[in-house]
Formats: C-alpha cells, sequence, structure tokens
RNA sequence: GGUUCGGUAGUUCAGCUGGUUAGAAUGCCUGCCUGUCACGCAGGAGGUCGCGGGUUCGAGUCCCGUCCGGACCGCCA
C-alpha cells in the first residue's frame, strides 16, 4: 500500500501519528504564509498544512505549483487544528506536511467536483469518471451497493439461490422490442438479449430450485426517460408451491428489511388495493398514497342546463385543501396544465368554497344550492378548491390523476422523505391493442387468470381479472409479477387468446409448454427494478446517478461514444449489410 | 413518430418590443494576505452568441431549416 490512511478516517486519537496519505487535491488555501490543502479520496477529506518558516521552503514551493485534481502522496505529522471545523469527520486534525510526491498531475476539470456542481448533464455524462469523483454521486453508488447487499443477505436468509441466466437468448414477438446480436457462425441469424429471465427462471422452478433469485441486468430497446434507461437491472425472484399471499408477504419482506436497514425507517406492512379502486379513486395503477386526494366521482347529474356534464361519460373531482384563495392565474395555469397535449383533457371547472360560498367556473348553470351537494360529496372545507374534469372515462381518469400529482406536488404533500408503499393487485389479465386490433398480455403471456373469471375468457376477455400485483412506492411502480400458468393447456390457450397460432406458440415457447408437461410445480415470482428502488431511496427522480455509466436520452454513452459504426470488415463477417 | 423547453466566456446563466464596445457569477492566470476550510482583497486573460439560410439599414434577439441536450406523450409483454 502506498498509503498508510485514507482520507477520512484521521481523528484526534491519531494525533503525532507519523502517516502517509494519497489522494486528490480539492483545493489549496494559500493565506500567504500558511497554506491548507484539502486532499481528497473516497473515503473523505484530510486538511495538510504548510506554514513559511516552520516547513521546508521547497515544500511551499511545490506546492503552490498544485493544480486542482493533482494526485498527490505525502507524509507528515498528524496534528490538532488550532481552529477545528465540525463540518468534517476529520476536522479536528491536520497533518503537517514532511514531504511531497505528485503522483499524477491533472488538466483542469471542465466542471467543478463540489457537491453542487457547476457542470450540466451532458458535461458530467462526457466526463462520468470526474462526474464519479463527486460526493453525491458516488454515495448514490454506495447506496446501490449497500441496497444489493442487503437484497442478497434477506434473500438467502429464506433460501433463495442466485443463479445465473444467460444473455444471449431468443427475440420474441410480444413485449417490448429487443436488442439484438448477429450470429457469426449462423450468418443471417441472431440472438436477442433478454427483456427479464422470465422463461428461464419458470424453467428453473421445473428443475426444482423452488426459490431463484437474480440481481440481472435486462435489455429493452424502447425510447428513455429520466427513470429508464436501455439496460437496467431487477431483482429478480420465483418461487414454486406458493400462494399469491406467500408471494407478496415474502417480498414486502424484502422492502422493510431495506428500509430498515439501508434507510434506518420502519415501514408498516403494505395495504393492498385493487387494480379497480387504484383507477377509480387515483387514476392510475401506481398511485401516490403519500396523500390522500382521492377522486370524487359525480357522473350522472342528467338535465342541467351545462351540457358538457349531460353527455360525460365520466365526472370527477378532487378537492385541494386551502386553495380556494387562488387567483385567476393560478387557476388558467392549471387549465394549462390539463389541456397540454400529453394530458389532452378539453377544460378544467373549479369551485372556490369561500366565505360559506361557492364560486364556480359553472356559475352560470349551477345555484349556490347544488354546488353546495357538491361540495358535500367532496366533504370540501371552506377554504377549499374543487377542481373537476368531464370525458371519456378512461381518459378523464388519467388527467385527473396528473392534475391531483400536481397539486400534491404543489401543496407540499410529496415529501421524498416520507415513503408509502402498497400491493395494487387484481390487474386485468389482457389489454386491447388498438393498433395490433388484438389482446394483448398486460402483464406477460405467463401470466395466470383467476379461476374464478376463467370463464369470462371466451365470453369478454377484457375482464378478466389476473393472479398479478405491483408494487408501488410514492407513485412510482417498483415491482411487479404473478402467479403464473403452470400446465401446457393453460399456457396454449393463453396463447390462443393473444392471437399466436399453434405453430407459432410452438416455436417461440414450446420449449416453456414442454417444460409443462414434465412435472412443473405450481409457482409465481416478482422482479423489482433495481436502478428505480435505488433512486426512490436516493430521492431522487431520475435513475442516471444510481448507474455508474448510464445512457443518455437517446441512448447515447456520450464519453464512450456509442452506439457506432462497425467496420466493413466486421459487417462482412456477420453477413450483414447496413441499408441506409 | 409527436409535444415542449433549452443551446451566449472553461462552466452555470442574464441579455426587454431588433440598435452603438455582449454582461454576472464561478473557474483560470498574476500579485497581496499566518488559522483558512465555498478563505479574503486587488488586477488580468477569456466569446465564430450550436450550425446553415432568410427578413432588415442593422440579428444573440424575428422567421425557416438543421444538429445537439433535457422533460414528457406514444412505446416500455
Amino acid at each position: 500500500m502506498l498509503r498508510t490512511h485514507t482520507c477520512g478516517e484521521l481523528r484526534i486519537s491519531d494525533v503525532n501519528k507519523q502517516v502517509t496519505l494519497t489522494g486528490w487535491v480539492q483545493r489549496t488555501r494559500d493565506k500567504g504564509g500558511i497554506i491548507w490543502v484539502d486532499l481528497r479520496d473516497r473515503y473523505g477529506i484530510t486538511q495538510l498544512i504548510l506554514e513559511e518558516g516552520k516547513s521546508d521552503a521547497s515544500l511551499i514551493e511545490q506546492v503552490r505549483q498544485f493544480g486542482r485534481e493533482y494526485v498527490i502522496l505525502t507524509e507528515g505529522t498528524v496534528s490538532e487544528r488550532l481552529s477545528k471545523n465540525d463540518k468534517l469527520a476529520t476536522g479536528d486534525i491536520e497533518v503537517w506536511v514532511k514531504s511531497f510526491k505528485v503522483l499524477n498531475t491533472s488538466k483542469n476539470p471542465p466542471f467543478t467536483i463540489e457537491d453542487n456542481t457547476d457542470g450540466g448533464d451532458d458535461l458530467r455524462m462526457k466526463y462520468r469518471y470526474l462526474d464519479l469523483r463527486r460526493t453525491p454521486v458516488r454515495e448514490s453508488l454506495q447506496l446501490r451497493h449497500k441496497m444489493a447487499q442487503q437484497t442478497r443477505l434477506y434473500l438467502d436468509s429464506l433460501n433463495f439461490i442466485e443463479v445465473e441466466t444467460p444473455v444471449l437468448i431468443k427475440s420474441t414477438p410480444e413485449g417490448a422490442r429487443d436488442f439484438v446480436v448477429p450470429s457469426r457462425i449462423h450468418n443471417g441469424e441472431f440472438y436477442a438479449l433478454p427483456q427479464s429471465p422470465q422463461t428461464f427462471k419458470q424453467l428453473l422452478m421445473v428443475s426444482g430450485f423452488d426459490r431463484y433469485y437474480q440481481i440481472v441486468k435486462c435489455f429493452r430497446d424502447e425510447d428513455l426517460r429520466a427513470d429508464r434507461q436501455p439496460e437496467f437491472t431487477q431483482i429478480d425472484c420465483e418461487m414454486a408451491f406458493i400462494t399469491q399471499e406467500d408471494i407478496l408477504k415474502t417480498f414486502e419482506g424484502l422492502i422493510v428489511h431495506l428500509f430498515k436497514t439501508v434507510k434506518e425507517i420502519d415501514i408498516p406492512r403494505l395495504p393492498h388495493m385493487t387494480y379497480a379502486d387504484a383507477m377509480k379513486y387515483y387514476g392510475s395503477d401506481k398511485p401516490d398514497t403519500r396523500f390522500d386526494m382521492k377522486f370524487v366521482e359525480i357522473t350522472g347529474l342528467k338535465g342541467t342546463t351545462f351540457p358538457v356534464f349531460n353527455d360525460a361519460e365520466f365526472v370527477a373531482g378532487i378537492s385541494a385543501k386551502g386553495c380556494a384563495s387562488y387567483t385567476r392565474k393560478q387557476l388558467d395555469e392549471l387549465t394549462e396544465f390539463v389541456k397540454r397535449p400529453q394530458i389532452g383533457a378539453k377544460g378544467l371547472i373549479y369551485v372556490k368554497c369561500e366565505n360559506g360560498g361557492y364560486k364556480s367556473s359553472v356559475d352560470k348553470f349551477f345555484d349556490q344550492a347544488a354546488l353546495a351537494q357538491w361540495a358535500q360529496k367532496f366533504d370540501a372545507k371552506d377554504g377549499d378548491l374543487l377542481l373537476i374534469l368531464s370525458g371519456v372515462k378512461e381518459k378523464t381518469q388519467k388527467a385527473l390523476g396528473e392534475l391531483r400529482l400536481l397539486m400534491g406536488t404543489q401543496l407540499g404533500l410529496r415529501d421524498k422523505n416520507k415513503f408509502s408503499a402498497l400491493w395494487v393487485i387484481d390487474f386485468p389479465l389482457l389489454e386491447w391493442n388498438e393498433e395490433t386490433n388484438r389482446f394483448h398480455a398486460m402483464h406477460h403471456p405467463f401470466t395466470s387468470p383467476k379461476p374464478e373469471d376463467f370463464p369470462l375468457l371466451d365470453s369478454d376477455p377484457g375482464k378478466v381479472r389476473a393472479n398479478a400485483y405491483d408494487m408501488v412506492i410514492n407513485g412510482t411502480e417498483v415491482g411487479g409479477g404473478s402467479i403464473r400458468i403452470h400446465d401446457r393447456p393453460t399456457q396454449q390457450l393463453m396463447f390462443t387468446k393473444l392471437g399466436f397460432s399453434e405453430e407459432e406458440a410452438k416455436k417461440q415457447f414450446g420449449f416453456l409448454m414442454e417444460a409443462f408437461e414434465f412435472g412443473a410445480p405450481p409457482h409465481g415470482g416478482i422482479a423489482f427494478g433495481f436502478d428505480r428502488l435505488c433512486s426512490l431511496f436516493g430521492g431522487a427522480d431520475s435513475i442516471r446517478d444510481f448507474i455508474a455509466f448510464p445512457k443518455n436520452n437517446a441512448g447515447k454513452d456520450v464519453m464512450i461514444d456509442t452506439p457506432s459504426t462497425i467496420s466493413e470488415a466486421q459487417l462482412k463477417e456477420l453477413g450483414i449489410r447496413v441499408v441506409t
């Protein structure tokens, strides 16, 4: 080892020790006759000191040449500070320098290596190795490490076995687009990178590994978001001989364990909310339950003079506490918000509950008594503001859900340090897709329908509920899973319902259906979005700082400049011609 | 595929309804400073206003196109 100590560990009890430290020059403070150097490594900062008269003149000359981020080795004596710094763990001591060695120089970094850097995202990503020197980013990765460690600890204690599944697998038509990898040995044929190890973990159940997990990279070739990367990590789990209740218990145990060990927070047991209720009261299958503000439906106001309501399939609103004082401008902004194309509402109706009366945007159509009735339905008190949307049910629910989140944010009800976790259960099995004009699996095609809804598969497939569940924390879907189908006839029926011919199903998933014929146990599982879980624990909106080297909005890594072209020779070897 | 915001000094940004020499902060360089720790003080250097075209007497500012980045919708079994 070049060093005797790290830059984060020296304390008052180390005074008079001779130490050797290594690290990066965070900054030097040259006060004239006295010079301090903040030496930084991943463990912290230790202050070095030199003084004219006391320190060797050549050392002082040397230290004045140091630039930011020079890599230094220094020997010296630990000493108690005259003026201490309680913001630093090492703030009681400093090291009197006896010698310096420059291990490497550094160009001036393009942005400051500080907690609050002046660097923009683009620049930070291009020089990510410098960005990672910053404490907040390093701490995010340390949090991720701790989360992974505790996950393994918890699952191992319950006899889960971590098994690695292949990364070069088979492209399948359902679900997200696959990243594909051309085969050199078999020209014209391709591997696909897994969107998840779904079929493999089910096969492991057939093999009798009745508790499996894997912290595993998955790949989806879809557009990115702040919380979506083309390659991401799942905590992928599967269990055999269990009921849905067993899975929910086991994995809310995982989350409770993580909150306890990583955040030192005790969270209550997770409530269960049906998908139907989530949509009805929150307009979302991932409700943010840190605050209430549930929807109140007032559909069915027939015979009013307000035509918008009479015709609407769905009329509902929320009550924003204490917002009756909103100005015209604020209300206009809310209206603009819901009318944005991404939200798509036609307009916004408001009712201010003020001074014992009501002032609304529909005063022309409804008298005080009618408005009072609404207020009662909403349980609105004086000072509250009702915000009401109407229109086609699904779209209006979604829009109102967005408005609810906005109001929650404006009212400061979405505290990043508060956590509200729940299970959303009883998802629909199938979802109609207008584009392809057929049903798609809402979760995936291996999800089992609820036995009691089985008859509906023929009569009303859209109504069939699945044994599927999501874990939602603070309005983020952190994990989802299902009880799987484990017999061939049901699986074949499912593929038929999804529009697969028998041959297609056999070609794509024949191996799985065949496995089901060799004593497949009942099983089910779940997968957590590990990056999301980390960013949630870290109180961040974006998952990018919880990934060491993430891709940007366009799926590029600007540091290594990828994706990029490959050579003609490579293309030829792979039997590929690039057309556009 | 679409919506939207942005691109001005190394960096983060300001720059009004078009008008003379494009500013601030920070970083950088020089000098001063013996208890700083976001040290302080004084001075200095630093700009093809993303790129191309157009309107105009005149464009950082307006228009069109294009490239780059952020957020979002679609998409994400």
